[in-house]
DNA sequence: GCGACAG
DNA sequence: ATCTTGTCGC
C-alpha cells in the first residue's frame, strides 16, 4: 500500500480544514441532532451504530447499517478505513428519514493528528458539518501531570498551536483525548464531552454505539432502525 | 535503525 | 478492534 499518497491526500485535506477562532465555532441548542458513530468490524464488513441524540432533550435513537470496509487499519490513516462506511450510512439518514445532524462525534481524532487530518476532519470536510473527535488514546504526546479531578484538562500541542485537550471526564481516571474536526472550537468540544460523561469516562452515545454495533453483530439482526424513543 | 502507533 | 476468567476496588 502507498502511504505517500495517502499522507499527501491527509496534508491537501488540513489545509481546508476550517478550525474557528475562539468562541466562533458551532455551539449545540436544544433539540439540535447530535450524531454519534461506532464500528464493529467483522473481517471485511462493519456494523455502523449511528446515535441520534437530541441535544438537552432526554430524546435518544439508534440507526444501524452494515457495509464493507476496503482500507485496513493503519494508525494515523484511520479516516480512510472508517471515514467512508459513516459518509454511507449517514446519506442514507439524511435521504431516507430527513435527519440532518448539527454536530457528528466519531471515536478518533480530529486536528490532534501528527497532520492534522483524523477522522473527524475527513468527516467534517466531506460532509460540510461539524465534526469533533474523542478518543481512548493520544498519537501525540501529552501530559496528565496533575490532571485528577472531573473537567481539568491539558492541552496537546502541536508545532506550537493547541490542536486538542487530554480531558479528565471522571475523577482519577485517565483521561480522553478530544479534538475539533471541523468547524468547532476546542472550549466548545470540552463543554460538550463533559455533558455527555456524566457518569462514565467515554460519552454515553459513544458507548451506546458501541454496545448496539456490537449487540448488532453478534445477534445476526437485520440491518434497520433501534426505536429508543422518538424514531 | 528501532519502537510507538486513533479503531 | 479481538481472543478471554477471575479478580480487585468503589
Amino acid at each position: 500500500m502507498n502511504l505517500q499518497y495517502f499522507l499527501n491526500l491527509q496534508r491537501q485535506l488540513a489545509s481546508k480544514i476550517q478550525i474557528p477562532a475562539e468562541g466562533e465555532g458551532y455551539i449545540p441548542c436544544k433539540d439540535d441532532m447530535l450524531f454519534c458513530f461506532d464500528l464493529f468490524y467483522k473481517d471485511d464488513r462493519a456494523v455502523v451504530a449511528c446515535v441520534v441524540e437530541k441535544w438537552q432533550s432526554g430524546q435518544v435513537g439508534c440507526f444501524i447499517a452494515e457495509t464493507r470496509v476496503n482500507f485496513p487499519y493503519i494508525p494515523r490513516f484511520f479516516c480512510f478505513r472508517e471515514g467512508p462506511p459513516i459518509l454511507a450510512i449517514l446519506n442514507t439518514i439524511q435521504n431516507n428519514f430527513d435527519y440532518n445532524p448539527k454536530l457528528i462525534l466519531v471515536e478518533g481524532h480530529g486536528t490532534a493528528h501528527p497532520v492534522k487530518c483524523g477522522l473527524a476532519c475527513w468527516l467534517g470536510i466531506n460532509t460540510d458539518i461539524p465534526v469533533m473527535g474523542c478518543a481512548k488514546s493520544s498519537l501525540l504526546p501529552y501530559s496528565a501531570q496533575g490532571l485528577s479531578s472531573r473537567g481539568e484538562y491539558s492541552y496537546i500541542v502541536l508545532k506550537g498551536k493547541k490542536v486538542g485537550v487530554a480531558l479528565i471526564t471522571r475523577n482519577n481516571v485517565k483521561p480522553v483525548f478530544i479534538s475539533p474536526g471541523y468547524k468547532i472550537g476546542i472550549m466548545e468540544t470540552i463543554k460538550i464531552i463533559l455533558s455527555l460523561t456524566p457518569n462514565f469516562r467515554i460519552p454515553e452515545p459513544l458507548r451506546w454505539a458501541d454496545y448496539l454495533s456490537k449487540l448488532y453483530a453478534k445477534g445476526g439482526s437485520e440491518t434497520g432502525v433501534i426505536n429508543l424513543g422518538f424514531l
